[in-house]
DNA sequence: GGGGTCATGTAATAGGTTACATGATTCT
DNA sequence: AGAATCATGTAACCTATTACATGACCCC
């Protein structure tokens, strides 16, 4: 069970598999509940990807096409159904994803990996920047979080709020510290070499 | 310059550019310089999507082909060498990678969005193990860093590793946290309506 | 001199995103 | 009655990953 690749890989598939449990859905059902649920702040949504992982999953046969019903005058919508290969698939992928961390590619740590290719003095400014951004993001996670809670969910279905929250509060201080090593002013490596290598370069 | 689609996404094409900021190169030299200075590490690299992202980055005029040597009877290689327009691209995006946080999917948070549809015993001990191959994690990652320092790597060069290690120990308090408060004896989540949701599914 | 693996790339396939289409409902 | 938006899906187009190919060099 060790990461052999699974017949759909798109963490789509999980989701769609996980409401499935629920009770048979047509797509555009999932569609809905997918974005109500606010799931996709948490999985990359896309109307055109869903059909698409719907088709996947259906060839995989861990759904079946249940019925092809006609209400008033809409279009034909076809719902799906979980097979017992699919419930298995969702518990064990699912387990899989919670105990297994995953090398992750984000956007900040190929910025770091380059990041002396910008004289320093510029790159405080971005991170500065940077900084405002995070805090503001901060805040409208926690407003969203409060509101929630305020609404009477449960905490269990907000935790991965809560885990972007104490990630976003790890990023920012690390953007603190970093700008506080470029910048500080006895062994700050904003002077020195950095700044040589980029000499008279700032646009 | 805020977000407008660039015409290349895929972030090995700013690698490439920033590379060949130093010199020209044929691809395979590229190649061979992201896996040797760990790149590969902070940017996903593949053989094949290096060729692509160098056609494409071609093609959108920021490196052009600027010979085709031949180096006794090995292969013919294609050195490209960077345009204005593809130093211009690479300082604009870096710069912007630098500066803007992105919304980002990670496993993790797909898992916690849909945790609930597993019984909480049995989450306690998937974010046990998950605990386990964290620390794991965290402790090889650290002596890759303590390693390269003791070679003289100036840490500029490593902090991607450092914002790595800040987000492994966040992730590992995170999930302390959570188990605890699944397991607490008398508020814990564990017990109640999640438990009961779950009866006798353990398999 | 045969078996790896280094060097160098191309081609086939699968995956994902965007754009297109179309009838129904609702709003103004 | 026309405009916007909901509901529902298909098709075309990119992107990315895997597989295939081939000659040199290196080791035993």
């Amino acid at each position: 069970m060790v990461t052999t690749k699974r017949k759909v890989g798109n963490l789509l598939g999980l989701a769609v598999l996980s409401y499935l449990l629920m009770r048979p859905m047509h797509p555009y059902e999932l569609s809905k509940a997918l974005r109500d649920n606010g799931d996709a702040r948490s999985i990359k949504f896309n109307h055109g990807s869903l059909y698409m992982v719907v088709g996947q999953l259906a060839k995989a046969g861990f759904i079946t096409e249940q019925e092809t019903s006609r209400d008033g005058a809409r279009p034909e919508r076809t719902v799906y159904a979980l097979t017992e290969a699919g419930r298995a698939e969702q518990r064990d992928w699912l387990r899989e994803l919670v105990e297994l961390p995953e090398h992750e590619y984000p956007h900040f740590v190929a910025a770091l990996s380059l990041v002396s290719a910008l004289p320093p003095d510029e790159v405080v400014d971005l991170l500065n920047r940077r900084l405002d951004r995070l805090t503001g993001d901060r805040r409208s996670t926690q407003d969203n979080y409060d509101e929630a809670v305020g609404n009477d969910v449960h905490p269990l279905f907000l935790v991965e709020e809560e885990y972007r929250l104490a990630m976003l509060d790890a990023e920012i201080a690390f953007v603190r510290r970093f700008i506080e090593r470029i910048t500080d002013p006895v062994a700050g490596w904003g002077a020195g070499l950095w700044a040589a290598f980029h000499e008279g370069e700032r646009s």
